[in-house]
RNA sequence: GCACCCAUAGCUCAAUUGGAUAGAGUGCUUGACUACGAAUCAAGAGGUUGGGGGUUCGACUCCCUCUGGGUGUACCA
């Protein structure tokens, strides 16, 4: 028997194939038929297939007389006879489909890993190379709560990625060459200060975010200082060693805190080439966007207008074009960005480039889209796929950007720790007689845990209201409920004793009752959980499904004995209760987030 | 002014991209531990999907309009 890791991919063809050799069926269906192919109410069936009401309207035709034609040419089929139990017409015109109890067995049999999952996954992007611009963090600056959601969700949509096939290179375009720079250079020189003296970088990024923002506030008493800073600026654009050496350290001393950050996020950058890699790059995009009349001057700029949108036509009150050059020569974001994609394009031979910021760029990327494409035809480069992710603010329980008491963002340092801290409070109650070590590497997964999951499991494009309460309360749709499954299954597998035989649960008679029916059916949607989770490369589709999943074991946990005296039914609850943990295991994982054997 | 995002149960969120009776969690009411981990489970009440119109066999989803929030509007990134 063959076994699809998407049973309702396999309807989809047969239906599909059906139709291009049965004439009866051609001239009733057509040629381009879409039998939409959704899973289904558990009370229907598991698929239901939604296509023929639209075509039903479509020919003028009735929908269930369309439906009794096709239905007993697929009865009759070989294609889909060895999964497919039974088929329906039920309501207007859908039909349902059950899959065979022993099919749904056989395929909890053939997925038995990680790897055998990944054998079919790792074909849906086939090898496609794709850069992924995250998370982007600026530099000379302690991170704060803002950081947080570029870190999850990147390090997430970058799993899901490459648990689908994607090459990928995870690209930290950080702001390292702006104006904050001179301002620096100009503080460090005025108090003297040594940064080689800072052994900490933690220590020493907060005497660099004390100086910003004294310098700022000194600027604005006294211009004359603000021209220091300008010209310390320049100093360093035009590589004075001095400055240069400052440049570097204090590059190094951030880098070096958010690699900290990254190590305790579980967050992995490949590549860091921030926008002074790209300073001597961007002169290639002036001269090739000039000569092919793409951008022109105005008010002493370079810009590219794009009036065929309208927000950012020059017939506005207030025009807005894509400003790739300052009028006093100096590059941006812009210029830097279109440097960026074509070193991505050259370099790393991307497919695809995907850009992950908050909701307030929008803007920002589709001028950078629009002028990409109209740039690449001119110059007959080869455009990638091009993407901007975003996401929602993250708010307090006021409803508002969340703030500290005093007004002031959050730093993620002091978030990661309280999430850690209450945590441990809990995990130290419940295991009073774990070692304290183990508790507290406990106490890490969850606490971060449940940070990352409350980021990711509602849809990214939606504000989501931070509460600290509901995160950790190891109630409802948490990481700790998840992770809870996981460690009540190792439980199971210890209590039977049934470590070693794990990998053959060859005794195993198919499935009986309801609730060992209705866990194997959740099992089985997997795929289309990761599917729907990549098609829009929003991670809460599949956090949706692991907690669905975890909520039907717990169902079945509840009511039906695991360990029993016969062997075929222990057997068959065993393998159920090693294909939830499994998945639960391998979700999470492609979201980025630890799991815990005993918590 | 222009553009984008949002509004779903008291609260926090879903809804398979237009499908069958809009679902969860939390909170409230009630029940289940001599039990493979109760950090769990089962049951009940709770809705004019911001208002109004339209398209469709079918609309939380698409279109128009109004109300109320948020964001962005060239030389910060």
């Amino acid at each position: 028997m063959e076994i699809s890791l998407l049973p309702a991919q396999s309807i989809d063809k047969a239906i599909r194939s059906l139709i291009g050799s049965i004439p009866e069926l051609s001239e009733a269906f057509g040629e381009v038929f879409d039998p939409i192919i959704r899973s289904s109410d558990p009370k229907f069936g598991d698929y239901q297939a939604n296509g023929i009401l639209p075509l039903a309207k479509k020919s003028g035709r009735n929908p269930r007389a369309l439906a009794e034609i096709l239905v007993p040419h697929l009865e009759a089929s070989e294609l889909i006879a060895s999964s497919i139990e039974k088929i329906t017409i039920a309501g207007p015109g859908f039909i349902n489909f059950t899959l065979k109890k022993s099919y749904m067995q056989a395929w909890l049999a053939h997925f038995s890993s990680e790897e055998a999952f990944k054998d079919s996954t790792k074909d849906w992007l086939g090898q496609q190379t794709t850069v992924i611009d995250f998370p982007s963090a600026n530099t000379a600056k302690q991170a704060h709560i803002g950081h947080l959601r570029p870190m999850v969700i990147g390090e997430a949509i970058a799993r899901i990625l490459e648990f689908c096939g994607a090459q990928t290179v995870r690209d930290n375009h950080i702001g390292d060459w702006g104006t904050n720079f001179g301002t620096l250079i100009m503080m460090i020189k005025k108090e003297k200060l040594e940064l080689s003296d800072y052994r900490d970088p933690e220590e020493a990024l907060i005497e660099l975010d004390r100086l910003y923002k004294e310098g700022s506030n000194l600027e604005k008493e006294d211009p004359k200082l603000r021209d220091i800073s300008r010209n310390e600026l320049l100093r360093l654009q035009q590589e004075d060693p001095t400055n240069l050496a400052l440049w570097d350290a204090i590059i190094e001393i951030s880098n070096q805190a958010f690699e900290h950050l990254f190590k305790q996020l579980n967050v992995r950058t490949d590549v860091t080439l921030g926008e002074s890699f790209y300073k001597d790059k961007v002169d290639r995009i002036y001269e090739e966007l000039e000569a092919t009349k793409i951008a022109e001057m105005s008010e002493g700029a370079l810009v590219v207008w794009h009036d065929e949108v309208k927000k950012f036509s020059r017939g506005n009150e207030r025009p807005f074009p894509f400003n790739i050059r300052k009028k006093d020569g100096a590059s941006n974001y812009a210029s830097t960005d279109l440097a960026t994609l074509l070193y991505r394009v050259e370099h790393f031979k991307a497919e695809s480039v995907i850009y992950l910021t908050d909701a307030r760029q929008k803007d920002h990327f589709e001028q950078l889209f629009l002028t990409s494409k109209k740039w690449f035809e001119a110059k007959q480069y080869t455009l990638p796929e091009l993407k901007h992710i975003w996401w929602g603010t993250i708010l307090g329980t006021d409803n508002k950007p969340i703030k500290t008491k005093s007004g002031e963002s959050i730093k993620l340092q002091s978030l990661l720790n309280e999430a850690v801290d209450r945590a441990l409070k809990v995990v130290s109650e419940k295991n009073p007689n774990l070692p304290k070590d183990e508790q507290m590497k406990i106490a890490q997964a969850i606490g971060i845990g449940a940070l990352k999951y409350a980021d990711l499991s509602s849809n990214r494009t939606q504000d989501y209201m931070f509460d600290w309460d509901r995160m950790l309360s190891f109630e409802g749709n948490t990481a700790p409920y998840l992770l809870y499954v996981i460690a009540r299954i190792n439980s199971i597998f210890k209590k039977a004793a049934c470590e070693d035989t794990l990998d053959n649960l060859s005794k195993a008679t198919d499935l009986e009752t309801t609730l060992e029916i209705d866990l194997a059916r959740k099992i089985i949607q997997f795929p289309l959980a990761l599917e729907q989770a990549l098609s829009d490369l929003r991670p809460h589709f599949l956090c949706t499904y692991l907690f669905e999943l975890a909520g039907t074991f717990n169902g079945f946990y509840n009511k039906e004995k695991v360990i029993d005296p016969d062997p075929t039914i222990q057997e068959r609850r065993l393998l159920l209760c090693h294909r939830t943990q499994l998945i639960l295991k391998t979700g999470l994982g492609i979201i980025g987030i630890e799991t815990v054997q005993r918590m």
